[in-house]
RNA sequence: GUGGGCGUGGCGAAGCGGUCAACGCACCGGAUUGUGGCUCCGGCACUCGUGGGUUCGAAUCCCAUCGCUCACCCCA
């Protein structure tokens, strides 16, 4: 074992895993870019208060899981935990808002929580998520709900299923509260000690508890969804309208409560459940007081996260894991001392005009030098030693078909080239 | 933060108190001259995560510690 070993919770991306990370992100890239959302790029890490104010001091994700330090300037500075809040952070501070009504944004990039690891459940983890500012048309949370949907089939997950809620706004969750606090009071030393202190501070999420959800006070007491006022109503239904519309099925879950505390309305999680303990591979939902929260404009917002992980992860489990081909196309062979020298303006010539080329460096004999070639998946094997060094020439052999020819050097780099894009 | 499982060569994995720590894969070399994928032969752990203890004797038992892993809270 080294001495050296990487935090606890990273990970290293191989170059063989490598391979399907970057067609991951090229293809969420595309396809958001098919629903004209545009690329944002933020900061890894904010002052501390962007996150306390946009995540919400309440949340287990600022009290117990944040990544802050102080810098030399003794500033708060923390690893930025979700993406939202830096977008959100960005829009406002860029002024973004007056551009247009509507703005499309979607990142990519590293996260960091301070959480014990397991599977699915990394410190530093990777999502890609979209935000939809200055709309709140349900059609809006429609389009953000199906392009989740979207992406998760393109990436070859199969079966995962949608969970919808409506967690309501200011209006009708305090009204909701009331009524859940006063209904839970006769049983509140009941509940476990966890849900004894969530009944201060946040008593929605008593009834998403896995302990106490199965208590027969808590399971039939009421549900946010019930109580929702009117607007919050409305949209939730037309919601589940334009979804019906767009062939997406999800099921209603009235316990569905998101973790951070900008949540307001439309409350989304796909599932799936293949992956592990936690099967949340992508969640979002509306925030619509967050923008003004973050000294913006009184603005609309949903968005969604989904984990490059968890993902990753269930595309193992549907069997759609890529794996990186390595194959070079050309590899150069060079015998002895004599060889070294044409050799390495051969390598360079070929890679000059775009032939995947590589060599050996250990001056090792033909046979092990033609294994590696082999290995390498190479096409062609240029072959120098001390006859052709003498005679400007070079033996060209084709792997596959074993044929061997011998040219001019300086004829080599149109032949290949020739031989080499006839594949494609 | 809490609980369970596990830590033997690059990887997978046997051994679970007593000769030199199996084996497979990978890797390196060889099977006569400068020609590959198969086969055959050979090489590759003074050491079993680390530290301490028990014992005549420990990879094997005990304790501690670190790490990995799974699960809980919570979450992508």
């Amino acid at each position: 074992m080294s001495e050296f070993a990487k935090p606890r919770g990273t990970a290293d991306i191989l170059p063989e895993q490598a391979a399907e990370w970057r067609a991951i992100e090229d293809a969420a890239r595309q396809l958001f870019e098919t629903y004209h959302y545009r690329e944002i790029r933020t900061p890894i890490f904010e002052h501390t208060e962007v996150f306390q104010r946009g995540v919400g001091d309440t949340t287990d994700i600022v009290q117990k899981e944040m990544y802050t330090f102080l810098d030399r300037g003794e500033r708060s500075l923390t690893l930025r935990p979700e993406g939202t809040a830096g977008v959100v952070r960005a829009f406002v501070e860029e002024k973004l808002y007056g551009e247009m009504n509507t703005q499309k944004f979607y990142y990519l990039g590293p996260m960091f929580r301070y959480e014990k690891p397991q599977a699915g459940r990394y410190r530093q983890f990777h999502q890609y998520g979209v935000e939809v500012i200055g709309s709140s048309d349900p059609r809006v949370d429609a389009e953000v709900i199906g392009l989740g949907d979207h992406l998760l089939r393109q990436m070859g997950v199969k079966s995962f299923s949608l969970l919808l809620n409506s967690v309501g706004c200011p209006v009708c969750r305090a009204r909701h509260r009331e009524q859940l606090l006063a209904y839970l009071q006769p049983v509140r030393s009941e509940l476990c000690k966890d849900c004894q202190s969530r009944f201060d501070k946040n008593p929605l999420r008593i009834l998403d508890c896995k302990i106490d959800r199965d208590h027969p006070v808590v399971a039939s007491a009421p549900k946010i969804t019930d109580a929702l006022c009117e607007d919050c109503a409305r949209q939730f239904s037309q919601v589940q309208t334009y979804l019906d519309e767009m062939g997406i099925s999800y099921e209603i879950d009235k316990t569905m409560v998101r973790g951070l505390d900008y949540y307001t309305q439309t409350a989304f999680e796909f599932v799936e459940g293949s992956i592990g303990a936690v099967s949340t591979i992508l969640a979002g939902g509306r925030y619509n007081g967050l923008i003004q929260m973050l000294g913006g404009p009184d603005l609309p917002g949903i968005g969604f996260a989904g984990g490059v992980e968890r993902l990753i992860l269930a595309r193992a489990a549907h069997g759609a894991t890529q794996v990186g081909q390595d194959r070079v196309d050309v590899f150069v062979l060079a015998l002895g001392e004599i060889a070294t020298k044409p050799a390495a303006r051969l390598l360079h010539e070929l890679r000059s005009v775009g032939i995947k080329a590589d060599s050996d460096y250990s001056g090792r004999k033909v046979k092990a030098q033609l294994k590696v070639a082999d290995r390498l998946g190479a096409r062609y094997v240029v072959l120098l030693g001390e006859d052709e060094v003498a005679a400007g020439q070079v033996a060209v052999r084709n792997l596959a078909t074993r044929e061997q020819v011998t040219i001019e050097q300086s004829e080599l780099v149109s032949y290949l080239s020739e031989q080499v894009s006839l594949r494609f």
